[in-house]
This record gives structure tokens, C-alpha cells and sequence, in this order.
RNA sequence: GAGACAGCCAGACGGUUGCGUGGGGCAACUCACGAGGAAAGUCCGAGCACCACAGAGCAAGAGUGCAGGCUAACGGCCUGUGGAGGCGACUUCAAGGAAAGUGCAACAGAAAUAUACCGCAGCUAACGCUGUAAGGGUGGAAAUGCAGGGUAAGAGCCUACAUACGUCUUGGCGACAAUGCGUACAUGUAAACCCCACUCGGUGCAAGAAAUGAGACCAAAUGCCUGCUCGGCAUCUCGACAUAUUCGCUGGACGCUAUUGGUAACAGUAGCGGUAGACAGAUAACCGUCCAAUACAGAACUCGGCUUACAGACUGAACUCUUAC
RNA sequence: GGCACCAUAGCCAAGUGGUAAGGCAGAGCUCUGCAAAAGCUCCACCCCCAGUCCGAGUCUGGGUGGUGCCU
């Protein structure tokens, strides 16, 4: 997954958390708001509170992973932030399960 | 069979789809490299940067504390000394000074740095007086322990063996050790204040440098150098959605192997190697084979240590004890 | 990333190395016809592990958790 397809800055993300719609299912949480982006543009957020680096990094390169699989089916215009909910381990299958149930959920794929 | 010491590894190989940095290419694309022994805690020591070149004096504060060596340096390491533990191989210790001074030692106990409650012995008709510190009891600690002599009863009063201190000689670079002689006086606590010796300027890459935009304006004050006195330096403010951009940024007191010196830490010489550099922050997803199995855990300026976490293996010298033959 | 600080009962907290003050809350008892108020009593592994000391909440070292500041 590029880095442009992702959210970089601090403002960006704030303006997501305040203007943000949100989905969720017990594996995840996912906010979206419109913007100008073409294509859209996801930002993943794992607390402190989800475990120690290793954990952490690991997570967020299988909801990288995962999110990739589903990019081109995306719609544009939209900025999104993806944070875990649960504090087990994951694994993969669940984890694209969610996220492209939760896509489709917020109309976002086409 | 049970231990003791030193060291090493931290899954490997392959396939498909992807990520970061760098090189090549007009481009499509392609090639190379891509987390640790602790990357962690931030407990020490340095480099580097700015404050002045890191400064002078005074005061305060902080740290270290057996000896010799190693190291760029260290509170680290090595080899010893002494204490403690272990049958032993061996392990371990913030290990200067209590005779410079001050403080503290609750409760218990007669008495806590000075004493005589019970007791023992002598004298006395008795009350009591004198001598004593063997024994009892309290306490963490009560005038060195134990045996013999000695005595009215006792007592280092005397002697042997221990213990502690002082001192001569000898050995050792030294810490210290051994023998002899003398003494038995000095409670503990410095991880209480303190004394002695040595060391320490501050801030940390969010240090800092360059370039860019807007608005003021050339004046005597402000800021900084941890307190004071000197001495000195710098020179406006704001913004860029509280981390704009580029640099700092990775080749180093580097690593590995061999060899020489050294008990060792380590040092010298020769050869070989090229080893992340991001800025919402790169190692992932799926699968196959081997394997008994995969722990603790993710770089953020860089090194040397220390501390803490850690599954499972492996190696070395053949070190100790016990049992059997 | 760097630099500081804190942890004592359910909550707020005091605490010179020598028995862990106090307040609120809670439980029990007294009082009352029943309550409230009042009074009495109870409720602590001083975050954890080692060390120093005769003796640590306190001193020293290590760990755990939390908080603040630095452009």
C-alpha cells in the first residue's frame, strides 16, 4: 500500500475524529468523512492500551494488508481511520472479513 | 548421579503478491540492501552541537570510596587482598574514618556508656556496712571467650589457646600476610549529619545550521553563561493548522579471522568485510518442506558499559562432590 | 525521542527510623415507637522485590503503574 493513499499529519487526523461518521463490528471501528482526496485516504491508529510495539506493529500491518486487498474498489473522496477494538491477537481472515464488511457498511466500496 | 565455570545461537530454505531506502533506466521496469542481544529501562561514561574558547574566584550542591592494572572515559572490566557463604569446584560484598565534633539508640531492663536489682563472700546480735562481677534475668548490644591456677568470695589477678588493638622485623609495587613483643583501653550507627581523598560548567539531535514568507525598525535595554563577584557572548517580532523544507543522519574509540605480548581485562601487527536511516514512521499476507519447539521483544544522532526481560537447544576445558566397580 | 515528578483504607490525605493521625464513605452497637442527628467500636501486605539497620511507610538499589513538561 502506497503512501500516498494514506493519512500523514496530525490535522487530518483530528478533522476526522471531529467530523467523522462511524461503523463499527467487534473487531473494529472505522470513521469516514468526506474530503477532496482522489482517491481516498486511511490513517490506522492502535493504542497504547492494545500492548507493546511488536503487538502493536503487527496489527497494524495486517489492517494494512488487508485494506490494500479492498483498495481499488474504494470510492474517492473520502478520508478514513481505522483503529482495533479487541486486545487478542487477530488473524488474517477475520480481520479482511471485518474490514470488508464494515466497508460495505459505510457505502464505500462500489 | 548431583553440581560449579566460561561461551555461543535466537529458526532455516523455497514460491506467489506487496512495503522502505539507494543505484540504473525517457518510461514500463529492474538490481542491491533492509531491526536486537537486549533495539527496553534511561542508571553511568564519552563523542557531537549550542551557550564564550568551557573560562577565573567564592559559596553551595551532586557523585565515587580495599590494592594494582585495563580503557577515550566511567560508578565499567580484569587480577589480587580482606570479610561472608559452600564438604568442595567456586560464588558473593556501596569494603575509607566512630581516638575531630554533633545527633540517635523506642520498648524491656537495676543500669545503655554508664551501673549493682537478685546473688556470692567477709564483718555484725540485728539494721546494715564493705568487697565482688562467677551466676540469674532484660535486650540487637551489658567491661573479650573458654579451661586451669588463684581467692574469704571473686576478678586478665596469673598461665595456655583463641579474639581485638598497637608496634618491631621479614615478605609483597600495594591492599595485606607471617613471626615476635606489648596491651585488654576504647558499645553500635556514617545506606544519620559530618570528616578525609578524588571527580563534576549547563543544556540535549524537540541540540543546532541553512534557505524561504509577512510585519516592524536601529534604540538601550533584554536574554544567556544554575547562586554571588568578575569576565564575556548574542541581538527585532510573528507566522507556516504545536513537529513545514533541506541538512544534522550514519565509516565508526567499527566488526570478524589469524598471530604476537600479557595470568587476565586488554594492546600491537596483518588480512578480510561494508552493515537500516524513516518522519503517521518501512519486514507484511498466503502457502510448502525440515524441525521436539519458537521465548523476551521493534532502530529514531552515535558509541562504551550497567540493570532488567527471555522458550528451547548447543559447545568447551575435562573442574568439584557422592556412590559403585 | 529527551527531562522531571508521584504511588499510604473504597475516596481525600497527615506522618522526625521506634504502636500508621484525621475527615468522608461502609459495617456493627447504643439511643428511638421507627428513622435522622449524636456517641462508641471495627475496617491498612504503607505499589512490588532485594539490601543497610537491633528495628524501614520513612534510608539505598532494582522493577511496576501513573502524571506533567520540552518545538
Amino acid at each position: 500500500m502506497k503512501s500516498i493513499y494514506r493519512l500523514k499529519k496530525n490535522y487530518q487526523y483530528n478533522y476526522v475524529y471531529k467530523h467523522a461518521q462511524s461503523v463499527a463490528d467487534k473487531n473494529f471501528i472505522l470513521l469516514y468523512c468526506t474530503a477532496h482526496s482522489n482517491p481516498s485516504k486511511i490513517g490506522f491508529s492502535v493504542s497504547k492500551k492494545y500492548g507493546h510495539a511488536v503487538q502493536r506493529n503487527r496489527i497494524r500491518r495486517q489492517m494494512k494488508a488487508a485494506v490494500s486487498a479492498f483498495a481499488p474498489q474504494i470510492v474517492a473522496g473520502y478520508n478514513l481511520v481505522l483503529i482495533p477494538r479487541k486486545k487478542e491477537a487477530y488473524n488474517y481472515g477475520d480481520i479482511a472479513d471485518s474490514v470488508g464488511k464494515l466497508l460495505q457498511k459505510a457505502g464505500l466500496t462500489q
